[in-house]
DNA sequence: GTCTTTCCCGTGAACGTTCACATTACAATT
DNA sequence: AATTGTAATGTGAACGTTCACGGGAAAGAC
């Protein structure tokens, strides 16, 4: 059943040349004669010849194998697809390169939260069995340590988010603050005044700052300022945003239209107006960020800002890959741009 | 800032044994001396020593990484949460044994459909570098022929579906039909006597078959029979859910509930009822299969059936290993129990 | 006391490729 | 004619580990 596996010595043999030059070709390589170079390959073709990975990268130094790692754990991870665009877009890179995908994700320690221990082991683990060649890592509360243990073993790095705290970071994110910028303009155009935040505070993740400053920017190009009052936080998750929602509907004055910082929440606070009989988005605009599969098909269907996930992930493999190959590329964060989903969830300020 | 690498042969220096003697400690092998066993460890401490696994694999013939093929594009990925499940699940186990996860998705050829050049482009990369131990492959229309290449070429493959039209494989899946009699179990004591169901056939996936021979199953035990006029065929999205909704309710006898047979059609059930102002759950009842997470945050939430998708994952991966490690398990189906999630989209039949 | 057994450990070769260097052949230059 | 140059190919070593042996020492058996 298991064939004998083809070596480089046997197509050199039926090729009537050696090792080294059938290596050559292997490897596109200049100086080999167009007609030799033509009878390895069909030599290649004939025996079903490819190079063992294993024997490449013992001298080669390269494993061609890129790590992604997504340090968060299946709870997280099932309840954003948007790690699954990431996913997508660096493999296609990956593949369309001739270099594979090893995933590594972390593992819940039942809080539903990180553990840091096993963080920590899945990055050494990549680190230690010299598997990679280098690694595209999703920014997280906790990625920071992994991230530079990574770098200081002369690992590539590129960070999918801001990498805050990073000396020299290789960055891919989406223009949050222009995103948020373009929520708020949305909402001003339709005449709401008060309008109300609900961010992702308490654990300082830069996106949200930055969606934050967006928010502050454009209504500061309006001759308007934030109300602090009508920010509330959540934790991202879709209860949290009915937790704010709830809050922000109890201050003096109430916002008419509401930017949740990302779709998870501004679903929760749909939920929330449902549930208190306030209709969306008659009574209350909301606006969401991310633009996950979820807020095209819930009720009423969520105006949001896209972030264009599987371009981050493929513009992050490429950057990647450019380090590895060419050691060097050009040390600035890659921004793409954001865009306006208007849907059913914004409507025009009502009289009342 | 690279540092030298530490090699096998500066541990048995450290040591003061060979090289030979520091392998079977990593190996775990059984003659050692305790004494020295321990000397060695701690010199593999202090230098920080692991072994490279290109060197490794290269005489040992096992590269210690497992593939995950999901023969999908970006656009099907991104709308079924459940892959993500299966990720998660199978990486657990491949970390927790020391494997490491290689991952491959298929490209979109623009139609949305698998380029099927490119899928078994990814199967034969996985084969021809020799990358991996074996491999988790989610079963799809088009998976067949890379499974069987796979195998021909020597390597353990697990299937998380039924293996149709695979001989001797070894499959993982949930109890669809299982789950299907769970969900017309709960619809009939609810007091609904027309049921509709929405399959999703035209590309026979076994899946579905299972799940409508549940149907006819729970049906029998009760003394009904399907009536074919109140079954309807979509492609699983939503946009079809709602099509399918619209033929089953024109029909002359109109079922007061409906089982989709997965959450994504059932929401465009949901939808297009809720267009139609017709109410859920008090006029039509909705039932789908999978449990997604938009399922729990649609409105009104959707009762549906749950498959254990983590889990599978990890089974399967368990099973490989098993396969990996010992040539040989027993070749029989894991099937994986189903649940039903009662929500807010189902109640008792109205009287008119 | 010799022989076997068992336990521990070491040595040369191998895995399949690439690297650094050597070699050949032939044309172009002096 | 001798020298230099250039294009094409081959040769030994190396990459870091494990494998298949082989060997010595201690312990038990006759």
């Amino acid at each position: 059943m298991k064939h004998k596996r083809v070596t480089i010595e046997d197509v050199a043999e039926l090729a009537g040349v050696s090792r080294q030059t059938v290596s050559r070709v292997l490897n596109d390589r200049a100086d080999v004669a167009e007609e030799t170079r033509a009878r390895i390959q069909s030599a290649i073709q004939t025996l079903g010849y490819s190079p063992s990975l294993a024997a490449r990268s013992l001298p080669q130094q390269r494993t061609h194998i890129i790590g992604l790692v997504i340090p968060y754990g299946p709870t997280y991870l099932f309840s954003d697809p948007h790690l699954l665009g990431f996913i997508c877009g660096v493999d296609q890179i990956a593949n369309q390169r001739g270099y594979n995908l090893l995933l590594s994700t972390a593992r819940d320690d039942g809080t539903g939260a990180l553990s840091d221990v096993y963080g920590l082991s899945a990055f050494e683990r990549l680190i230690n069995t010299r598997h990679i060649d280098g690694a595209v890592v999703v920014e997280t509360l906790n990625s920071r340590q992994g991230i530079s243990t990574l770098r200081q073993h002369g690992y590539p790095v590129v960070i999918l988010g801001y990498g805050t705290d990073i000396e020299q970071p290789y960055t891919v994110h989406s223009d949050d603050r222009g995103g948020a910028r373009l929520a708020i303009m949305h909402l001003l155009s339709l005449g709401h005044q008060r309008l109300g935040i609900i961010s992702g505070g308490e654990r300082t993740l830069t996106a949200m700052e930055e969606r934050l400053a967006g928010c502050r920017q454009a209504l500061a190009e309006h001759g308007l300022t934030l109300d602090p009052a009508r920010v509330a936080y959540g934790d991202l998750t879709p209860e949290s945003g009915m937790a704010a929602t709830s809050r922000l509907l109890g201050c003096a004055t109430p916002p008419t239209a509401i930017f949740a910082l990302n779709d998870r929440m501004a679903i929760g606070a749909i939920q929330y107006l449902h549930q208190q009989g306030i209709n969306v988005p008659q009574q209350v605009s909301i606006i969401g960020f991310d633009d996950i599969p979820q807020a095209s098909i819930c009720t009423p269907d969520l105006t949001t800002v896209r972030q264009p996930a599987l371009e981050m992930g493929r513009q992050a493999g490429r950057l990647l890959l450019e380090l590895i190959e060419n050691d060097a590329a050009l040390q600035q964060p890659i921004v793409l741009p954001t865009e306006l989903i208007v849907r059913g969830s914004t409507a025009p300020v009502s009289r009342s």
